[in-house]
DNA sequence: GCAAAAGTGTTTCATGTACACCCATGT
DNA sequence: ACATGGGTGTACATGAAACACTTTTGC
């Protein structure tokens, strides 16, 4: 299938794709089932690919996430490739890599990514042959995923950590075009894991110069609508 | 002569070996000779091999770095890996892959290390084929390296100033093993690019506790000597 | 009128920064 | 005695953390 356009059947990239759904930190996963010796075998795997001729790496990671959710321009960042002998030590991905790419594959460099995506946006993750969902992050850890994904995810995630840490405007990625400071309050504390409080975070927010206050208030809520706020990305 | 052990001649490692000569910072560099045409040509390129048979990334790059060097236990990180089509895209690369590795080689995806290194160890760099020498890291910014390997360089140093802000314990890496807190002061200058103040920095460094003060002094100095200080990993 | 979350200031403490002089040693 | 770098303390500014009550709205 891929034979003609394919750079190397060595060397692969994975999107580790993060998501806040308002409440916790979401993973993008791909279902994968294959039926050996007459067994059905459901499992997940990371959205990936390997490399296609005259593709760069970052152009690979890109693609993988434009074929799966139409989107272009989603936050992408290179965080670390995995090549350990071991990672093709399960007999089914073994047996999974070589349907698919109906080649001998003994051992697969991979190098990992994480993006950042809007949860609420529409998007048609059923297509074709792939179906994909959002699982917590937390929760994946006790699922056994394809190869090392989730040593991946959970490298991905201390990755993401610490850069959302430095680069705070990258929250917004990540929250609806408009939102409450509670929203982002929520989701910082669920990025640092902490229980931050309301008033001096709130100082902190509105000091910062890309975050800009709209004229709309939430609506639909039991309680007093809360402010709308935008991300400038003139300003970040 | 590798074809026994060779895993795949699609991916290597390199590394961006960082050295401190007590003012500037330098990089450790493959002298690299060739003749093409009957004219020889000289350049220079990062320590790097392609991936053994059964060998992850991390153990490929202590390999490269134990064969240059002889050292063990050398601090490692792999910061990024390069696989743009374009790394290859000098005749003269392509030329010496081919003729190293006896294959015809398109391209090849390499998986970046950062390493820190003593520089007052005398290591004896100009073994068999390979002579190596030290560069002051600015100066290379404008000497045509091998490859990419000017961004590999440029990546691995923001990456290594960066780490070594978080991580200043590792700073020890780079300075010999009993050293003086002026020494230390202007590695730190040098990795942050500041003129930090003699009394603050004294009154900060003082105080980490992996900072251990000896009964020693410098000697050989025309001036007033120096306390040597060492670093307890224990109490990193 | 009550439940539920929004919105808002002040004090305290820790940390970073600025700054200048005497000391020890080798020549 | 002089040149060279070593070693040290205090005052000020800035930023982070703790902490509680009133307001708005839907039901």
């Amino acid at each position: 299938m891929f034979s003609e356009n394919l750079y190397n059947p060595h060397i692969s990239v994975d999107c580790v794709v993060f998501g806040f759904d308002g409440e916790k930190l979401k993973v993008l996963l791909i279902e994968r089932s294959m039926n050996e010796q007459n067994e059905l075998y459901n499992d997940k795997k990371l959205p990936g690919s390997i490399i296609l001729n005259n593709e760069d790496l970052d152009d690979a990671a890109s693609r993988v996430l434009n074929e799966l959710t139409g989107l272009k321009n989603i936050y992408l960042s290179q965080f670390k490739s995995f090549g350990s002998p071991l990672r093709t030590s399960n007999p089914s991905d073994v047996l999974w890599l070589e349907r698919t790419t109906k080649m001998k594959i003994g051992r697969i460099v991979t190098v990992a990514y994480v993006a950042l995506i809007k949860i609420d946006r529409k998007i048609v993750f059923n297509a074709e042959d792939t179906s994909a969902n959002w699982y917590d992050v937390n929760e994946i850890a006790n699922v056994q995923l394809a190869f090392d994904h989730n040593r991946i995810i959970k490298d991905g995630l201390l990755h993401i950590r610490h850069r959302l840490d430095l680069e705070p405007h990258l929250l917004f990625e990540l929250l609806p075009n408009k939102f409450t400071i509670s929203q982002l309050r929520s989701l910082y504390d669920v990025v640092h894991q902490t229980r931050s409080d309301v008033r001096n975070f709130h100082k902190k927010a509105i000091q910062m110069p890309y975050l800009v206050m709209l004229d709309e208030l939430e609506e639909g809520v039991p309680h007093r609508a809360a402010r709308l706020y935008k991300f400038d990305k003139k300003k970040k």
